[in-house]
RNA sequence: GGGCGACUAGCUCAGUGGUUAGAGCGCUCCCCUCACACGGGAGAGGUCCAAGGUUCAAGUCCUUGGUCGCCCACCA
C-alpha cells in the first residue's frame, strides 16, 4: 500500500470521494437536544439566480473553517443552509432566458411564469447545492431551507400581519424609485448613483400679464425637461428680494399653455442656479413634499414602462428621452432656452438593470422603520451584537440614525404576495385572517383568505398583486428557518444564532433588517434573546486585479470549480483564507492559490514519507497500531534514548504555542493568522527541523530509540493534521483515515480540535532548539559562502563562553554534524583563529570552518564591514537611548532591562566581528 | 456634501506603542541528498506616502496635506 502514495498530492478523486460520504452519511446533521455549548449560522442564502461564485467560496470558507472548528471542539454545531427566491433578481433572469424565445412574460400570463421560474429554481437551486457539497461546506442538509417555502411563506404572512395590525406596514401614494425596465418600485437601497455627465438646461417660464416687449421671465434649471410638463407651480425663496414681486402670480407653462402659480418656499435654495425652481410633485421627492403644503396638483406625466402619458399632451407616447430632446427642441424655437449648462451629476440607476431610475408617484406599500431602528440601536450600543470589524458598527449605526421608510411592495410576479385583499365595492383593505398556507401545484399561497368585507360586507375580494421585496423575507431568516413563528425545538436550541458571516456590501439590505425584525418578531423575553445572531463579522469582498468587484453579469466572475480542478478545493480554501485579513478586500493572485497547493502538497508528502518509511520498520516486527494508535498518540511525547531527543519536546512544545494561537485567531476572525501559525509550524517546524532531525532515530535499530520517535512522530502528524482540517478539510480527511482510528470512528470532522496539554509547553526545550538552529544556520552559511559542494562534508570548531551550550552541542551532536554536513563539530575552550577561515558568531558562540584554496577574502571582509557597520549604528542608538534619564525612570523595568541585555550582547558581536576583520586585513 | 478604508521589500499583502519591521511570490547563488523540484540550503532587497504633534519610546496614537479606492447623500 504505501509505495501506492502518489507523489504529488492528486485531491480530484479525494475531494469527490469524500464530498460524497459527508453529504451521504448526514455526518453534519446538527442534534437540538445535545448537551453542551451550541454554535450556529444560518448561511446567507446564495440567490437562484446562479452558481457559486468565488465571493462564496470566500465567505463558505470562513463560515466553514468556523463551523468545523466549533464542531471538533465539541460543541452542538448547526450551520443552516439554504437559498433566496431572489425575486426581482430571479424573475429578471426568466425574462431574458424567455426574450431569447421571443416572448414576454405578459404574453404568458401570471401563473404560467410562476411555473417557469419554479422550473429555473428547480436547475439553478440544485446545481448550487451540488457545487456547495463538492466545495465541502459542512451544512446540516437535512436542515436545508428556501425562502419560498411554504414554512417560510408563512413566517412571512405572519410578519407582515403582525407588523400591519400594528401600523408599522401601511399603504400610501408617494414618490417612489421607479424602474421602467423592470416596471416595479425599488427600495432606497436599490437605487446606485453614477456620477455621469449631464447637462442643465435653463427655461424661461413667462409671466403672466407682461407682453411684448416688457415680457417677463422666471428662469428655471433642470435636468430632466421633460418633467416640466407635469409641473404645477414654480417656487422661489420667500426671503429672495429679487423675485419677491412675483410670488403670488402666475408663469405660462410653455408647451403646455398651462397657468401656474409662482409661490413662496424655503425649501428653495437662493445661491444655486437662477433662485427659481420649477415644481413637479408626481416626479420629484422634494417638489412632491412642496406640493403637499401648497395644495399643489400631481401631475404623472409618464407610463410604467417610461414613456410619456396621456397626460404629457402632445408628447404622449414618446420614450422619455425622446420626449426630452422634444421639448428642449420645442422650447428652443420658442425662444425659451436661455442656456445649457454641462454639469456631472449622479443619476440613480436600478441596481438590477442599471435603468435610469424615474422618481414617480405611486401607490405603494411601506414599512416604517424608526420605530424598529431605536431597540436594534440599543442592541448594537449595548454590544448585544458584537460587530467585527469595529468600524462597521459605526457605520451601521449611523446608517439606523438616518433610515427612512421601506418601500417594501413589488410589481412583481415571483415572491411572496401580499397578504391583503381589496373590497371591490367600498375599497377596504382586509388582511388574511391569519397566517396559514396551503399548496397550489405544489406550492405554498396564502390560506386565509377573507370571505367578506368587515366595513360594507362584499364578498368580491381580490388579492393584492403586488409581492414583497425579496429582502423582507431575508430579514426572517435566521428565525424562519428554525421553524418561527412555531415555538420549535430547533429554534430553542439555535437561536439566536451565534454568528453571521456576511459581505459588507449587503449590511444594509439584509444584516441590520434581520437585527430590526428579529428584535420585534421573535418571542425571547429580553432584548439578548431575540437578537438573531450575537456577533456579526463581515467579510472582505473579493475583487479582480484591477480592483473591480467580481461580478458574473459583468463577466469579472471567476468560477471557484474551475479553480478547484486546477488547484484542489483545499488548496483554494487556504488560500482565501490565508487572504482573510478584516477589514481589507483580497485581489486575487494566482501566486498565492499556487503557493497554497504547493502546502497541501507539502503536507500529503509528510505524511507519505511517514508510511513509506513504515514499511520498513513493520518489517521489523512493529505495527502501525503499536506506534500510532489513538491510545498511543494519547501519551505522547514519549522519551526518546541518545542525541537529539530534544527535538521530540521541543515539536509538542511547539504544538501548545501553535493550537493555542491558531485558537485565538479563530476566535476573533484573524483567518489569515490562523493560515500563517499553521504553515509556519507545518513547513518550518515539522518538516524541516522536526522530520529531518529525526530521520535516524526511526531508522535506529534500537527500539528504544525507534519505538518513541515513530510513536512522537505519529502523534504530532494527528495533532497537525485535526489542526489543519477546519481549513483544509479533503486532505486531511483523508490523511486521517489512513493513521488507526478508534472503531467506529467515521471522519477527523468529528475528532476533536487539539487541546494544548499541559506538559507540552518547555521553555527549555525551546530556547534549546533555537541555539541548536543557529549553530546549524551558521555552518551551513558559511558553506554557501564557500560554495561548497553541498556533498562534501567538512570539520568545523565550536567555542562558547559557557558549559550550557556546550552541554548541549554535545547531547545533540548527531544531528547537528548531519543537518549542517560536518564531519566533526570540535569544541574548543580556546578561542579560534580567524586566520584561514571563515567565521559566524553570535554573542553565544563562534562557528569556524577553515577555507579551501577558493575561499574568498575580499567578499569575506565586506561582509563583515557591512555588518560591523550596522551593529554600531545598533549600538550606538541603543546606548543613547540607555543614558537617558528619561527613558530608565519611565519606561517599564522590563524593556529598560532587554534593552541593555541585547546592547551588552550588540557590543560583543561587534568586538567579534572587528577583531575578525583586522586579522584579515593583516 | 458627509463617512470609511488603503498607502510597508520588485509584486501581493501581514504587522495587537517596546530588541535588528515580517510572510508568500519574484530575484541571486548552490543542490534532481533515498517524503516532496508543487522540493532543499544560503542570500540580497525597506527614507513604513509627506509634514507636524503626543510619548521615555510611533510603521502603530493625534492633526494637516497628498494619491488611490469604496460607501452614503432629495440640492433643481
Amino acid at each position: 500500500m504505501p509505495q501506492e502514495i502518489p507523489k504529488a498530492y492528486e485531491p480530484q478523486e479525494i475531494e469527490e470521494r469524500w464530498a460524497k460520504v459527508w453529504f451521504e452519511q448526514e455526518l453534519f446533521r446538527a442534534e437540538n437536544s445535545a448537551p453542551g455549548p451550541t454554535f450556529s449560522i444560518a448561511i446567507p442564502p446564495p440567490n437562484i439566480t446562479g452558481t457559486i461564485h468565488i465571493g462564496h467560496m470566500l465567505e463558505h470558507t470562513q463560515i466553514d473553517m468556523l463551523v468545523r472548528w466549533h464542531r471538533m471542539r465539541g460543541d452542538r454545531t448547526l450551520w443552516l443552509p439554504g437559498m433566496d427566491h431572489a425575486g426581482i433578481a430571479t424573475q429578471f433572469v426568466v425574462e431574458r432566458q424567455l426574450a431569447k424565445e421571443k416572448i414576454r412574460r405578459q404574453d404568458l400570463g401570471r401563473d404560467e411564469f410562476e411555473r417557469r421560474v419554479w422550473q429555473w429554481k428547480s436547475e439553478s437551486g440544485g446545481a448550487i447545492k451540488q457545487q456547495m457539497i463538492r466545495l465541502g461546506a459542512s451544512c446540516d442538509w437535512t436542515r436545508e431551507r428556501f425562502t419560498l417555502e411554504p414554512a417560510l411563506y408563512r413566517a412571512v404572512i405572519e410578519a407582515f400581519l403582525r407588523l400591519y395590525r400594528e401600523g408599522l406596514i401601511y399603504r400610501g401614494r408617494y414618490i417612489v424609485n421607479w424602474c421602467p425596465r423592470c416596471q416595479t418600485a425599488i427600495s432606497d437601497l436599490e437605487v446606485v448613483h453614477v456620477e455621469r455627465p449631464g447637462k442643465l438646461w435653463h427655461l424661461r417660464y413667462p409671466i403672466v400679464g407682461s407682453k411684448g416687449a416688457a415680457q417677463e421671465y422666471l428662469v428655471v434649471a433642470t435636468t430632466r425637461p421633460e418633467t416640466m410638463l407635469g409641473d404645477t407651480a414654480v417656487a422661489v425663496h420667500p426671503d429672495d428680494e429679487r423675485y419677491r414681486r412675483f410670488v403670488g402670480k402666475s408663469v405660462v407653462l410653455p408647451l403646455v399653455n398651462r397657468e401656474i402659480p409662482v409661490i413662496a418656499d424655503t425649501y428653495v435654495d437662493r445661491e444655486f442656479g437662477t433662485g427659481v425652481v420649477k415644481i413637479t410633485p408626481a416626479h420629484d421627492p422634494n417638489d412632491f413634499e412642496v406640493g403637499k403644503r401648497h395644495n399643489l396638483p400631481e401631475i404623472d406625466v409618464m407610463t410604467n414602462d417610461g414613456h410619456m402619458s396621456a397626460a404629457a399632451g402632445k408628447y404622449a407616447g414618446l420614450d422619455r428621452f425622446e420626449a426630452r430632446a422634444r421639448v428642449v427642441s420645442d422650447l428652443d424655437a420658442l425662444g425659451l432656452l436661455e442656456r445649457i449648462e454641462e454639469i456631472t451629476h449622479a443619476v440613480g440607476v436600478c441596481d438590477r438593470c442599471k435603468s435610469e431610475v424615474e422618481p414617480r408617484i405611486s401607490t405603494q406599500w411601506f414599512m416604517n422603520m424608526k420605530p424598529l431602528a431605536e431597540p436594534a440601536k440599543e442592541a448594537v450600543r449595548g454590544n448585544l451584537i458584537e460587530v467585527v470589524p469595529d468600524n462597521q458598527r459605526t457605520i451601521l449605526l449611523n446608517w439606523l440614525e438616518n433610515i427612512r421608510d421601506w418601500c417594501i411592495s413589488r410589481q412583481l410576479w415571483w415572491g411572496h404576495r401580499i397578504p391583503i385583499w381589496h373590497c371591490a365595492d367600498c375599497k377596504e383593505m382586509v388582511p388574511a385572517t391569519d397566517s396559514r398556507v396551503e399548496l397550489f401545484e405544489g406550492h405554498a399561497r396564502a390560506a386565509g383568505i377573507p370571505t367578506k368585507c368587515p366595513k360594507c360586507g362584499a364578498s368580491k375580494l381580490t388579492q393584492d398583486t403586488d409581492v414583497l421585496d425579496t429582502w423582507f423575507s431575508s430579514s426572517l431568516w435566521p428565525f424562519s428557518t428554525l421553524g418561527w413563528p412555531d415555538d420549535t425545538p430547533d429554534l430553542r436550541a439555535f437561536y439566536p444564532t451565534s454568528l453571521l458571516i456576511s459581505g459588507y456590501d449587503i449590511l444594509f439590505f439584509w444584516d441590520v433588517r434581520m437585527i430590526m425584525m428579529g428584535l420585534h418578531l421573535t418571542g425571547g423575553a429580553t432584548a439578548q434573546q431575540r437578537v438573531p445572531f450575537k456577533r456579526l463579522y463581515l467579510h472582505s469582498l473579493v475583487r479582480n486585479a484591477d480592483g473591480a468587484k467580481m461580478s458574473k453579469t459583468k463577466g469579472t466572475g471567476v468560477d471557484p470549480l474551475h479553480l478547484t480542478q486546477q488547484y484542489g478545493t483545499d488548496a483554494l480554501r487556504y488560500m482565501l483564507a490565508s487572504m482573510s485579513a478584516p477589514g481589507t478586500d483580497i485581489v486575487l493572485s494566482d501566486d498565492r492559490i499556487l503557493g497554497a497547493r504547493s502546502f497541501a502538497n507539502k503536507i500529503w508528502n509528510a505524511a507519505r514519507f511517514l508510511f513509506m518509511n513504515l514499511e520498513k520498520v513493520e518489517a521489523s516486527g512493529l505495527t502501525l497500531e503499536e506506534l500510532a494508535a489513538p491510545e498511543i498518540r494519547a501519551k505522547a511525547p514519549y522519551p526518546v534514548k541518545g542525541e537529539g531527543a530534544l527535538a521530540h519536546r521541543w515539536i509538542f512544545s511547539r504544538l501548545a504555542a501553535v493550537v493555542a494561537q491558531v485558537n485565538e485567531a479563530l476566535e476573533d476572525f484573524r483567518f489569515h493568522e490562523a493560515c500563517q501559525t499553521i504553515y509556519q509550524f507545518f513547513w518550518g517546524d515539522f518538516c524541516d527541523w522536526y522530520i529531518e532531525w529525526v530521520k535516524p532515530q526511526l531508522a535506529a535499530t534500537d527500539r528504544e530509540i525507534a519505538l518513541p520517535a515513530w510513536r512522537n512522530l505519529f502523534a504530532a502528524l494527528d495533532v497537525a493534521l485535526r489542526l489543519l482540517h477546519p481549513v483544509m478539510p479533503f486532505l486531511t480527511e483523508e490523511l486521517w483515515h489512513k493513521l488507526p482510528q478508534p472503531a467506529g470512528a467515521r471522519s477527523i470532522a468529528l475528532d476533536r480540535f487539539p487541546e494544548p496539554i499541559s506538559h507540552w509547553p518547555d521553555a527549555g526545550s525551546d530556547d534549546a532548539m533555537a541555539r541548536l538552529q543557529e549553530i546549524v544556520i551558521a555552518a551551513r552559511n558559511i558553506r554557501a559562502e564557500m560554495k561548497l559542494d553541498p556533498k562534501r562534508k567538512v570539520a568545523a570548531e565550536f567555542w562558547t563562553g559557557g558549559p550550557m551550550l556546550r552541554n548541549l552541542v554535545a547531547e545533540n551532536m548527531d544531528p547537528l554534524l548531519r543537518l549542517a554536513a560536518l564531519s566533526e563539530l570540535q569544541v574548543s575552550s580556546v578561542h579560534l583563529d580567524p586566520t584561514g577561515a571563515a567565521i559566524r558568531s553570535t554573542s553565544a558562540f563562534d562557528l569556524r570552518i577553515a577555507y579551501g584554496n577558493t575561499a574568498d577574502k575580499p567578499a569575506e571582509m565586506a561582509r563583515l564591514t557591512k555588518e560591523i557597520e550596522r551593529l554600531a549604528k545598533d549600538i550606538e542608538a541603543k546606548q543613547k537611548r540607555l543614558a537617558d534619564d528619561n527613558f530608565t525612570s519611565k519606561a517599564p523595568g522590563k524593556v529598560v532591562d532587554d534593552l541593555r541585555a541585547t546592547w551588552m550582547e550588540r557590543q560583543i558581536e561587534h568586538k567579534k566581528l572587528r577583531d575578525r576583520l583586522e586579522q584579515l586585513e593583516k
